[in-house]
DNA sequence: GCCAACGTTGGC
DNA sequence: GCCAACGTTGGC
């Protein structure tokens, strides 16, 4: 099993509207990105992610699970476009802020830190476990 | 609100 | 195929 992060603007889409989707999930729209794109080609049914809030928030808020993998994206015609299904499975029993995965030593390799502009990445199972380690509070 | 980083586009 | 111009993202 693999580790992800998405990355959302919680004006655009956040964490509630994502628990609201229930077990069900739903697509992970509006990746215009290829190398975000290619990630969620490689993405398995059972892979974890976390959900990243950017912007005024900036912290990882919870953890989320591909339901589906990647297919068309519905929200464009443009056909190189494809997204996973994601749902959610729990959230963080504390938010991880950004600053907190940066002061952690062991984190300075997190695509997070090195490239804040990927909106889907891949997060190794040493950097998982860290970033779990912090949620613990 | 600003700006750095980065990806994409299009002219040559 | 290169690279300048431009647009977008996201941290600060």
């Amino acid at each position: 099993m693999a580790f992800w992060l998405f990355k959302s603007e919680p004006g655009e889409w956040s964490w509630d509207m994502q628990v609201a989707k229930g077990a069900a999930g739903e697509e992970w729209t509006g990746v215009r990105n290829y190398q975000a794109r290619n990630f969620m080609r490689d993405m398995a049914v059972g892979d974890r992610g976390f959900f990243y809030h950017s912007q005024a928030e900036r912290a990882i808020v919870g953890i989320v699970e591909v339901c589906k993998t990647a297919h068309p994206d519905s929200s464009t015609d443009d056909e190189r476009w494809e997204c996973v299904d994601i749902r959610a499975v729990e959230p963080l029993a504390h938010p991880v802020m950004l600053d907190m995965v940066k002061a952690e030593p062991g984190l300075a390799d997190m695509v997070l830190v090195k490239n804040s502009r990927l909106s889907v990445q891949p997060v190794t199972a040493d950097q998982w476990a860290a970033v779990l380690k912090l949620a613990k509070g």
